[in-house]
DNA sequence: GCCAACGTTGGC
DNA sequence: GCCAACGTTGGC
């Protein structure tokens, strides 16, 4: 099975990836918009996902691992959002700036890119392996 | 603090 | 079903 790239946002003030780390283990939960919904829904274990820093000083700044694919989100009344657990595996050793990714050509037609508002992402392998490497 | 993008709501 | 108004997200 090809294990599948994926993005992730929050804003740092509400949960950040030092908040993660400090957890172990977190529940991915408050996603109410359709698209990053469906994208929560295709996830599937082992999966990684970068961990992306939104607002204030906008950055992917680590990657963590799918644990626990979706399931009903706990925190809405409506069975239809889901939720999936992450897992940090490791931070980047230098955080990415968005301002890096827009200056890549390589990258500049990836979603967190073409369309800001999205939280819940998939990434190309090579687009995902390119952050990475900005990051080392 | 401002503005653009986009989703939702509600009047018709 | 269309569209204007409004709210939210997120970059700068």
């Amino acid at each position: 099975m090809a294990t599948r790239h994926w993005l992730v946002k929050q804003e740092p003030t509400a949960y950040s990836w030092g908040d993660l780390v400090r957890d172990g283990r977190t529940t991915w939960d408050g996603v109410r918009n359709h698209q990053a919904r469906n994208n929560l829904q295709a996830m599937q274990q082992g999966d990684r996902v970068l961990f992306y820093h939104s607002v204030k000083d906008p950055a992917v700044v680590g990657i963590c691992e799918v644990v626990r694919t979706a399931y009903p989100d706990p925190t809405a009344g409506d069975p239809g959002w889901v939720a999936v657990d992450l897992k940090p595996v490791r931070a980047l050793a230098r955080p990415v700036t968005l301002a890096a990714i827009k200056a890549e050509p390589a990258l500049r037609d990836i979603p967190l890119v073409r369309q800001s508002r999205l939280s819940v992402m998939p990434l190309e392998k090579a687009a995902f392996d390119r952050i990475v490497k900005q990051g080392t």
